[in-house]
RNA sequence: CGGGAGAUAGCGCAGCUGGCUAGCGCGCAACGUUCGGGACGUUGAGGUCGGGGGUUCAAAUCCCCCUCUCCCGACCA
């Protein structure tokens, strides 16, 4: 991509009303932009980012045997009040009449959807156990939206939904969930705290939260060493038994021909959110240090002299080499000051940049730097490429 | 939902003991000079001072009501 085409724009100053250091940087580096308390648009670069970690997220779920789906967000209030959370939920549940009268609401959570939906397929023990995702939009109209998308109103979640004959079945889903969860913020660069918790509204028999440290984190986690934290809860995975199904009727008949309620386990991420924690973990006073695996774009080539063409030729060339070889590369063409640029790419925090310039150019010389260590390497610009490949690690 | 802070140009702010034809910095447009860490000069565009009502010769400024935003708490899968 190159920026002079892009629709990236950058913020110098920190926006009126913006305490958290992630809300600062998520609109200072055009990732985001605020409709209203709690709703956020994600611009194009917030948006490669948020697919950078779907992507992260269907690979393990796929990986651990699950199934993408989509369900609706506007949904009947009629199926809530079968398990009675039209209640339980009231304060969060956004909700409208449709033309004709029926109450309708747009979905906080999904395990009532889930279910029925399940209900209809599925009436014998050979076709479980089964699995499902979804990676969706859900909404909640809390109180105090905070932290920019920490806690928004209109917010993207991953939710899967495990259906067993029995608890042995659950427990082996379950535990291939917490593996898989482990590997999704490993590979988002976090390190949560993994703790028992409440099963709460969403009842059920145990509980584990995934507790990302950071000063914005409005829950309490005990790590290891038995010191308390403030984090962010990333996830939050639930053996929930047969809550849901027996509520809704979910049953199938087992090899005895006796009908017995299907036991669930489900299982979310706070997909939006998670940008806000990577970038609460990962920053300096300068801006973003994206992880490799979410940066939406992993190397920013920065010419610094584009009128000069000796400069802005080996800065295409890179360009259509690191392209060719599927290196997502953002290339800053525009007409700008070096030190606005060079701001800007600190900000953004692309994991690499190569920056070239008539000076270290008229030696045969570019340079490479790590945004993360700040180390710099300086070689000979027919390296350049190469290098960027090993680093990249292809 | 309780407590606190705030809303003036796209962004960051000043002005608030009434006198404003509303200003500064950044950004934006044009031209020229620059070109390795947010360059410089000249010219220019851009505002229902959050909304409504009131007091007054006169309101961004004083009074009342409302809306919105942020922070702390309560709440929260």
């Amino acid at each position: 991509m190159k920026w002079s085409k892009y629709f990236l724009p950058t913020i110098k100053e920190v926006p009126t009303g913006t305490e958290a250091v992630s809300h600062q940087l998520l609109l200072r580096s055009g990732l985001v932009h605020m409709l209203t308390s709690g709703v956020y648009s994600y611009l194009p670069l917030g948006w490669r980012v948020l697919s950078k970690i779907e992507n992260i997220i269907r690979e393990e779920m796929n990986a651990a045997g699950a199934h993408e789906l989509l369900m609706p967000a506007i949904q009947p209030l009629e199926i809530w009040q079968k398990t009675g959370r039209d209640k339980t939920l009231e304060e969060v549940m956004i909700r409208f009449k449709n033309k004709k009268g029926t109450s309708m609401c747009l979905g906080p959570t999904h395990e009532e959807i889930i279910t029925d939906l399940v209900k209809s397929f599925v009436q014998s023990y050979r076709q479980l156990p089964v699995t499902l995702y979804q990676i969706q939009t859900k909404f909640r109209d809390e109180t105090r939206p905070r932290f920019g998308v920490v806690r928004a109103c209109e917010f993207i979640m991953k939710d899967a939904y495990s259906f067993d004959t029995s608890l042995e079945g659950l427990k082996k889903n379950y535990d291939a969930m917490y593996a898989a969860y482990k590997k999704i913020f490993d590979r988002c660069g976090l390190k949560p705290i993994i703790a028992e918790a409440d099963t709460g509204a969403m009842g059920g028999r145990l509980s584990h939260e995934f507790l990302v440290p950071a000063p914005i984190g409005e829950d309490k986690a005990k790590d290891e060493d038995g010191i308390e934290h403030q984090a962010i809860e990333v996830g939050h995975i639930f053996q929930l038994g047969t809550k849901y199904s027996e509520a809704l009727g979910a049953v199938y008949l087992d090899e005895q021909g006796k009908q017995q309620p299907m036991i669930m386990g489900c299982y979310g991420i706070g997909v939006s959110r998670l940008i806000s924690t990577i970038i609460e973990v990962h920053n300096d006073d300068k801006g973003i240090k994206w992880p490799q695996e979410v940066a939406p774009f992993l190397v920013e080539i920065l010419p610094l002299q584009p009128s000069d063409p000796e400069v802005m030729g080996l800065a295409e060339q890179y360009y259509d080499e690191l392209t060719k070889c599927k290196i997502d590369v953002l290339m800053d063409d525009r007409d700008e000051s070096a030190g606005r640029k060079f701001n800007d790419a600190d900000l953004i925090g692309l994991p690499f940049r190569i920056t070239i310039g008539k000076r270290t150019l008229a030696e045969g010389k570019v340079e490479i730097k790590n945004r993360a260590t700040s180390q710099v390497e300086v070689l000979p610009k027919d390296a350049a490429v190469g290098r960027m490949l090993a680093l990249a690690g292809k």
